[in-house]
DNA sequence: ACAACGCAATGAATCGTTTCATAACGTGCT
DNA sequence: AGCACGTTATGAAACGATTCATTGCGTTGT
């Protein structure tokens, strides 16, 4: 036998099977002579209850899902790990699925979620997937929206305003004497690229003689950037940005080392950089970076918050939006 | 109703729910015409299978377990990676837990997994978990260790040679003429800083004159790092090592943060650096950092293969070890 | 015309757990 | 003694998909 039942334990220790599951689950109904005998079973067969029994009773499963961009960025793993936390407090699992920015794998793991029953889900969004999720939200699967603000207000979201960092990294680099801007970032379908530059656009407006260019990357990692910056590199002097505002700190350490090679040019003194998130290793790259640092961890907890909120409310529930401000960080990258 | 079942489709379709099912798992015994009935009945109810209930019927689910010392360490989503998309090929999923280096987090993940009747599980061991392995083995979930290698030789497991890595690096520190060496690492009882360290003494033997010192840390992080490299930076300069090789490219990382502190000591003039890993943000350190590579994705991939193999085998399976070589990658960190 | 065969479709049984209406038992009260 | 009540324990029903032995039909061959 692979594995035993209640069944099999509610024989060995001559109870019925209801007694066993009262003993898994409701202690405070059972005799203390019966408990003793039931427990013995327990540890002498090796039974472990079955999930999917469990799940199949009870309709739904005891899982969280979370669809991030890039699992391999660490905004992601520092806001999976504020979820997990707060998920483990209530006895949630957190089940993690990597887009990889594609929507089809978005899509893909969406299906699973669903057909795994899960009492909710975490997204942080590849493309337009409203519809997709008021079908979810119809079945009785919430959402909550991770670092991206809705225009549609009946879904919850925990976001920072990508809006306010985007001003707020191009105003610094204006405030330190730089004029030809760059933008680094794409694909320009993720909210969060289209965000932080309608913020670098905001804070060029009261600036004249000030401009900005935009250089779009296939997607928000090291190589993309490096791609970039390489690109950058080999531009006649005159034609390169005296500053850089990359839409992640990934895309940032790639850009500078893409600038970096072979000698190539002095950052800052020739072009200033600027990323986005303040991930660990922007502080410890060849120049330190400066960055927009954004609260990772809060913002999966404040998520996982909401979700088990809404998972949890009467009809009349209101979706709520979390905005966290941004920060400045500044380094050597921008440092006069 | 909160979502249709088999028998709401049949019902619609007017057919029976084995019908359905035969739709949905074997459509070549269906004809046409019923078959367009269910599909069309299936779409008009939004019908998605519950997979509780079909891993409840089969007895074991369409899940893999992988539990990694850490979450944040690129190597380890690097390796989670190759194991997923490995996976995905035989339409497995991966459940990735995070032991965060602590034995209680490890053990309650292979409980969830032994309730999940995953069909096995991918394991980077914390302490001794040996005799809790064979428990598994004996409810008929097989377990494959990955990054380390087993003296036990019942399991299979993948990884890269540990002991050569750190004698690699060491032997590399030492042929740029550095003689007063520290390791940096810790705890002790993972298995993977053993090893190196044992590489690392190995690589002393043959030369005479040099020293090795051990500085242990409580974490294969970027913040241990930090701490361990000011420490060195505030001893005396006649105590400093000349040469550091730290377990792992996210302390490496962070004792570059800590050394380079307040215009301190310069690298690799002063001390010599190398890390272990050769993660992407090695290559991006404020002095691009000598590391020792390895292929992660490919030990995720092998270890998801081993699996399957051996979830799939015969009575006589013959578990098997695989053991990568490492490479050196000399930057910036250690040059003469 | 009838037997034999093959293809479709059926529906009851099954997986392991939880729930809940019911039964059994002991205690205290009248 | 008889009754009511509270405490435990019981076991059948339910969750939803899959399986498989069985039935129902239409074809083919003799």
């Amino acid at each position: 036998m692979v594995s035993a039942s209640v069944k099999d334990v509610a024989a060995l220790a001559g109870v019925s099977v209801g007694t066993v599951s009262n003993v898994l689950n409701r202690p405070e109904k059972v005799s203390a002579d019966v408990m003793a005998r039931v427990q013995s079973a327990i540890d002498k067969l090796g039974f472990v209850r079955n999930d999917a029994a469990r799940q199949l009773r009870a309709g739904m499963s005891h899982s969280i899902g979370l669809v991030v961009l890039d699992a391999a960025n660490p905004f992601f793993t520092e806001l999976a790990r504020g979820a997990e936390d707060r998920a483990a407090k209530e006895h949630f699992t957190v089940l993690v699925g990597n887009s990889n920015e594609d929507a089809d794998r978005e899509s893909a793991y969406l299906d699973l979620f669903e057909q795994q029953r899960v009492r909710g889900v975490l997204l942080s969004p590849v493309g337009n997937v409203i519809p997709r999720l008021e079908q979810l939200r119809r079945r009785g699967i919430p959402t909550v929206l991770v670092d991206r603000q809705t225009e549609n207000l009946s879904f919850s979201s925990v976001a920072v305003d990508d809006l306010a960092g985007g001003e707020m990294a191009v105003a610094h680099l204006l405030s330190v004497g730089r004029r030809r801007i760059a933008f680094v970032g794409g694909p320009a379908s993720i909210r969060q690229v289209a965000d932080r530059l309608s913020g670098a656009l905001k804070a060029m407006e009261p600036v004249s003689g000030a401009t900005l260019e935009v250089v779009e990357t296939d997607s928000l990692t090291v190589l993309s950037g490096r791609a970039a910056g390489e690109a950058i590199r080999r531009r006649p002097a005159a034609e390169r940005p005296d500053a850089i505002f990359a839409a992640n700190d990934l895309l940032a350490v790639g850009v500078l080392q893409g600038l970096m090679l072979m000698g190539g040019i002095r950052v800052p003194e020739e072009i200033a950089l600027i990323g986005y998130d303040d991930i660990e290793f922007a502080a410890a790259a060849v120049v330190p970076l400066s960055s927009i640092r954004q609260p990772s961890a809060l913002i999966g907890s404040t998520a996982l918050e909401l979700l088990l909120r809404e998972a949890a409310a009467e009809p009349g529930f209101e979706p709520s939006q979390v905005v966290f401000p941004p920060e400045l960080v500044v380094r050597a990258s921008t440092r006069e």
